[in-house]
DNA sequence: GGTAAACTGACCTTGCGAGTCAAATTGTGG
DNA sequence: CCACAATTTGACTCGCAAGGTCAGTTTACC
C-alpha cells in the first residue's frame, strides 16, 4: 500500500500557473503562507484572518486577493500544518506488526497531536467541509479506522462490541472536549488516554461491581 | 446524612410575598412557569426566551416582568426540570451498599439523564454560573464525586490512578459532546458508557498490546 | 511616466437572541 | 362605569465578532 495521502496538495487553492504575479504580490503570498502556518499551528484553523494578516504584515484584503479567503489559505498550507504529521501517524500505525498494538499506538498518537495542534482538532471536527484537502484527510482517517478495528477484533485485542464508528466518535469527542472545554494538564490528559484505551481493550469485567 | 439538596428552591427568583399581583399577572406567571418547564425539558436551559413566551401565550417582555429574565426563570423551575431527578440519583447512589457498584450506578444514571435531558447538560456545563440553584447542584455533584472516588479506591474496585477530578471531567466531557456533537443512537451511547466504565475499573492490562 | 496590478482599511454584512421601553390594554377599587 | 395603576406588548436597540467588499491609493513594471 502506498503512503497515506500522497497527493493531498497538488496545486492547492493558491498560485497555479495563471498570469504571472507581480513581485510584491508574490512576496506577500509567501509571507501570508508563512504567517498562516504559524497562526494555524498556534491557534487552530479558526484563527481570525486579521491575525494572520497582521503577522504577515499585510492587510486583510490582501489575503483575499492572494488566496480568496480562508478555504484557499487552508488548502495552501494544510500540508505543513497538519497533513504531514497526520499521515505520518497513519503510516507508522500501519507499519506496526502486532494488530493489538496498532490501535493503541494510533489512538495515543492522535490524542497527542490533538492536544498539541488545535488545527488537528479543527480537522477532525470537519470545521471547514468546503476544504477538499481537509475532507481528504478525514476520509483517510475513516479508512484506517475501519482497518484498525477489523484487525483489532480479529486478533482478539479489541473488545468485540467496539465498532469503527465507536473509534471515530471517540476521537471526535476527544476533539470536541479540547475545542470547547478547559485545556487539561498534560499528565491528566495522558492518564485519561490510557483510561480510554483500557476501556476498549478486550477482556473486561463489565458486569461486576 | 440528609437527603441531597433538600432546600434548593426556597423562594427562588420569582413571586415572593411582595405586593399582590394582579390576576392576569398571576395567571401569566403560572403559564410561563409551565411553558418553561416544558421548554427547558425539551430543549435545555438555553432555549430562546421567545420560545418560552410563545408556548406560554405571552410576549417576551412579560417574562422579564414576571421573572426578570432567564436566571430568575431558571430559579423558579429548576426543581421540576432537573434538581429532583439529579438529587434522586445522588441519594440512590449513596444508598447502595457495595462501593464498587456505587460509581457504576452513578455514572450510568448521570449519563442516562444527560442523554434524556438537555437541561442536565447545561447544568453540568455550568452554562449559567449566576444561577444560585444551578451552582448548588454542581457543588452537590462535586461532593459526591469525592465520596465515590474515595470509596471506590478504598474497596479496590476503582483503578488507583483515577481521581475525583477525572470523574468530574468525564461527566463534563460527556456533557460537552452531547452539547456540541451529533446525538448518538441510544444503544451506541449506552455501549460507550460501558466502555468508559470499564476503562476506569481496576485491574487493567494497560501495557500489553 | 503611464498604466495595470496590487494593496489598503473603512465599511457593510450576518446572525441571533437578550434586554428595553413608550404606547396600548386591562384589572380593580370605589 | 370610571379613573388609574398595573400589566402587557412587540418593535427596537445592543452587542459582538468575524467574514467579506470595494473605492481610492500606492506600487511594480515596461
Amino acid at each position: 500500500m502506498a503512503k497515506a495521502g500522497e497527493a493531498v496538495n497538488d496545486m492547492a487553492g493558491a498560485a497555479p500557473s495563471e498570469p504571472r504575479l507581480r513581485a510584491d504580490a508574490e512576496r506577500n503570498a509567501e509571507q501570508i503562507r508563512r504567517a498562516a502556518i504559524d497562526a494555524f499551528r498556534g491557534r487552530g484553523l479558526t484563527v481570525p484572518l486579521e491575525e494572520v494578516a497582521k503577522v504577515a504584515g499585510v492587510s486583510k484584503g490582501t489575503i483575499f486577493n492572494r488566496f480568496s479567503g480562508r478555504i484557499g489559505l487552508i488548502e495552501a498550507v494544510i500540508e505543513e500544518v497538519v497533513a504531514t504529521e497526520l499521515y505520518a501517524i497513519i503510516d507508522r500505525t500501519r507499519s506496526i506488526a502486532e494488530p493489538g498494538k496498532q490501535l493503541r499506538y494510533y489512538v495515543t498518537a492522535i490524542r497527542d497531536l490533538q492536544y498539541r495542534q488545535p488545527a488537528v482538532v479543527d480537522t477532525v471536527l470537519q470545521t471547514y467541509p468546503d476544504s477538499k484537502s481537509l475532507m481528504a484527510i478525514c476520509r483517510a482517517g475513516t479508512e484506517i479506522h475501519d482497518e484498525l478495528v477489523a484487525a483489532g477484533r480479529a486478533c482478539g485485542a479489541l473488545r468485540s462490541d467496539f465498532t469503527a464508528d465507536d473509534l471515530h466518535v471517540l476521537l471526535h469527542d476527544s476533539a470536541l472536549t479540547l475545542k470547547h472545554g478547559t485545556r487539561p494538564q498534560r499528565d491528566d490528559y495522558d492518564r485519561r488516554t490510557t483510561h480510554l484505551l483500557d476501556g476498549i481493550h478486550a477482556q473486561q469485567p463489565t458486569a461486576a461491581g
